[in-house]
DNA sequence: AGGTACTGTGGGAGCGCTCCCACCAGTGAT
DNA sequence: ATCACTGGTGGGAGCGCTCCCACAGTACCT
């Protein structure tokens, strides 16, 4: 830290007109080399660096938020209660990455949960007195009027995880459907002929992308189609036993199930234990997630890792893009406006 | 929602200048009547609400900020790395607490890691641009030099247990020496003789203060001291082994065990177990803290729980009150700037 | 009647910045 | 020599509030 000793007679912080005087230069010069504009001769640089350094200068930021019409902040917004989010490691693999991207910035990231209605109305309100720059929306269901919201006010926004083929605010998801046909290859380069699929909520998108890779990956290994072999869970350790004993009427002879996520593969695996199946030597079994879950199930689970971490990073460069974008109204194309990265199957003991 | 029809025509967000046009009145006067200040005629108020619905008026923060020197925000600073925020219980109620006290107010909430050198240098930078108006501080080491930087930025600050009898930020503890007092009385109300103690780390402060009440219990009862039943743990499952193995070894007849954590409980349950004592009938066990270990141990153990909830309301309590003393220059007593709540027994099989 | 004390109100000044226009060199083309 | 330009700079205007002083009106004393 340098010596905080020259500040003004006043006691308090130091102000863009004493730096500018402190360094025998303009005020409007003193704030171009604070924000890095180009146009300053590199003398003149110097010896405002050496002003700004000398009094410990710190900009103001409400000022600066009130003359430039910006806030340099940034939320992160979990329509969830707060439980929920200790919960999973899903929110903090996510704010992790944000919270890496976003370390190289200015920018703050503030953290708002919108569980209760009560939370819900305060965030209401505090959009509507736009202090935030952007929004970054995790885990919003079908129905919440959220994203609408944020349209309206033109508050510039990323999803993550878009609620159908057509959203209409920028969103990062990971390659649900490429998820789900790795897995049926999988299953099916390891000598698997008859491979059923628990789905997840099939009002969630992701959900139902993975259905699709699981259908062309049959189709295009030449497979008919039997839906079948499809049965819907709801993301629920139940909802996984319940359709696990349903295929397992339809098909008594099935010797793979790809669940659409972990905890329903959690289900399923004791729905085979029951009934005296073995894994993997019965029944081949992958799940999605690769959550702890997987990790530590008996025998360990193959699963569907997505780049969750990755995936908070790609959220944050949309939207400071996005951001960047509207500050000149400049004329925004639609161009990579829905981010896709690509998922990972993790191969354990259980296919 | 009130209609948004009527905004300026600007297109942009209404102001107070235009809400006192339209309430017929003045800019001062709007201002009143939004701050809450009595001294406005029922009328008038009623007026200017109006106009405020029908143009949807929400103030403009970064405006008040610069005006009013003031941010309407405070920080929770976490001097930890994320991950252990998220694997720790007592962050969550802590944060339960905070939220709870904090929603009936304007106050906005922001988290904040400190775990890293590199978020530690972004906390100071933060912290001198003033951009919080208080600070909470959590989990605090007794080293850390962020006490002293929030002292000498003048930031009001609350810290939650304290690093020393002598504290000299407000601070919030739980009564660790009526804990330790209780889990000792408890433990000879049901007839142990000799009891040990595994203390915590003792240089944290509340550690040393469950030792006090051990002791005092103790000796209130008349028992004569021993030292020798006193072993120092580090709040580790493997302290909690080391010191219960030391402990036999002293006093091999000893017939109950206090320990400073619930982790370290279950260390020392370990070696019990595995030397052959049975617990509750040879050994009575209590612990600290009333975690979900204590809660799933065999046999659940008894535990002195900490109300961190009310910890965390009490905090924001107290900072809101020295943010409130400090706006006027008042004449600010010292009285009541260290807050300590109670805590309680809970008894389980184990004891 | 004049004074004194309120209550309620209007609006100027100013918070510390960014934006932008004006301006002053220099530089090279005409 | 004149006329563009261009890189570099100073400083006015203004962002939307809060604070506070001034002042009108009413009420209650002498």
């Amino acid at each position: 830290m340098a010596s905080h000793g020259a500040r003004g007679r006043s006691g308090g912080r130091p102000t863009l007109e004493e730096v500018a005087a402190r360094a025998g230069v303009g005020r409007g010069t003193v704030s171009r080399v604070i924000n890095g504009s180009p146009r300053v001769s590199d003398a003149t640089r110097a010896a405002v660096e050496a002003a700004v350094a000398e009094l410990g200068y710190v900009p103001n930021t409400a000022a600066r938020a009130l003359a430039a019409n910006r806030t340099d902040a940034i939320a992160l917004v979990v329509p969830e209660p707060e439980t929920r989010f200790f919960a999973e490691p899903y929110f903090s693999d996510m704010l992790r990455g944000v919270g890496a991207e976003l370390s190289d910035t200015e920018m703050q990231l503030l953290l708002i949960f919108a569980g209760s209605d009560r939370e819900r109305q305060r965030l209401a309100q505090y959009l509507a007195a736009h202090r935030v720059d952007g929004v970054l929306l995790v885990s919003v269901h079908a129905d919440d009027p959220l994203p609408d919201l944020l349209v309206q006010l033109e508050i510039p926004a990323v999803i993550s995880g878009p609620r159908s083929a057509a959203e209409t605010l920028t969103s990062v998801d990971s390659d649900n459907y490429g998820g789900g046909r790795s897995a049926v290859e999988h299953l099916l380069a390891s000598g698997r002929r008859t491979i059923a699929h628990i789905t997840g909520r099939l009002d969630v998108y992701g959900a139902q992308r993975r259905v699709d890779g699981y259908r062309d990956a049959l189709r295009d290994a030449g497979h008919k189609a039997d839906e079948l072999l499809i049965e819907p869970g709801d993301f629920t350790e139940e909802g996984g036993r319940r359709a696990m004993s349903v295929l397992l009427d339809r098909h008594p002879t099935l010797d793979a199930v790809f669940a659409g996520s972990d905890v329903m593969a959690a289900g399923a695996r004791q729905v085979l234990r029951e009934v005296g199946r073995r894994i993997p030597d019965d029944v081949a079994l992958v799940g999605y997630d690769d959550s702890a879950i997987a990790r530590h199930m008996d025998p360990p689970l193959t699963s569907v890792r997505q780049p969750i971490v990755e995936m908070g990073r790609a959220m944050i460069d949309l939207l400071l893009a996005e951001i960047a974008d509207r500050r000149p109204a400049a004329s925004r194309g639609l161009e990579r406006r829905h981010a896709v990265l690509p998922t990972e199957l993790v191969v354990r003991a259980s296919s």
